[in-house]
DNA sequence: TTTGGTGCAAAGGCTTTGCAGAAAG
DNA sequence: CTTTCTGCAAAGCCTTTGCACCAAA
């Protein structure tokens, strides 16, 4: 668990169990289906502070906010790096580790058993107008 | 401009410049954005016009509705599959065309002056439980 | 105490949708 | 005429936020 920002984070009851949870799936979760996880052991708590909670994990890097497409954003629990496969039916998202350099399609046809069918690849940095 | 679906599509004056003026800007404005630029030429279009057209053009295929993160989808008159830069303060996203065979790092500083600081793939595709 | 957290409910941002009137075929 | 489309406004969905009370240090 790394360290926090400039003001002290307390390890409450609802964050702990978040993390908790998050930690003990592989799935990508969404904020409101880690909401129906953690309601089960803490039946009190409230969307609102899973948001909370997970908004603050995820900047402190403790855990990770994915922003990979669809809807609702998505939490992952692994700090690393790695890439993701979605299913374009029912939403599943794996993980997909790849080597840092590779063949694209080959590489994902072997790493997972998803039947592939298309795949984006994102920048993200600078803009040249935001560098000056 | 490609066909269309089993019903018939109208073309409007909306439509016709809805995709005249995402077909002018090779930026992947943002619905609203492509809003206020319809609205000089057409003031009393609707942004839920708007929406419905960029809707339906994509699935027809003849753009394409980009969902790559962040809070807003965009929209692309590019037809043929292709890469993105984003830019973690303004947002701007630009074109990033890749060889099939690459290194991601390398190849991606060569073609853009954005200063890279990440990159995502992600694939997309059926999972084993959907497939069966 | 003091500071930060929680639950609740309301508000926000983006997108979709129901509907009655308008327009195209 | 019939079918599709539009503008408008309302509703929807996901997420954030203000606030009063609560709890940890």
């Amino acid at each position: 668990m790394s360290q926090l920002n400039n003001h002290s984070l307390r390890i409450t009851k609802q964050r702990q169990i978040i993390l908790d949870e998050l930690c003990g799936v592989t799935s990508h979760p969404t904020a409101d289906v880690l909401y129906q996880m953690v309601r089960k052991r803490l039946p009190k708590i409230s969307l609102g502070t899973v948001y909370r909670n997970l908004e603050i994990m995820s900047e402190c890097g403790i855990i990770q906010k994915l922003d990979i497409g669809g809807t609702q954003k998505r939490f992952d629990a692994a700090a690393h790096v790695h890439y993701h496969v979605r299913c374009n039916q029912c939403g599943r998202v794996d993980d997909l580790d790849l080597p840092p350099d590779f063949n694209v399609e080959k590489a994902a046809g072997q790493l997972t058993s998803f039947k592939i069918l298309r795949h984006r690849l994102e920048f993200t940095g600078i803009c040249p107008e935001c560098q000056t």
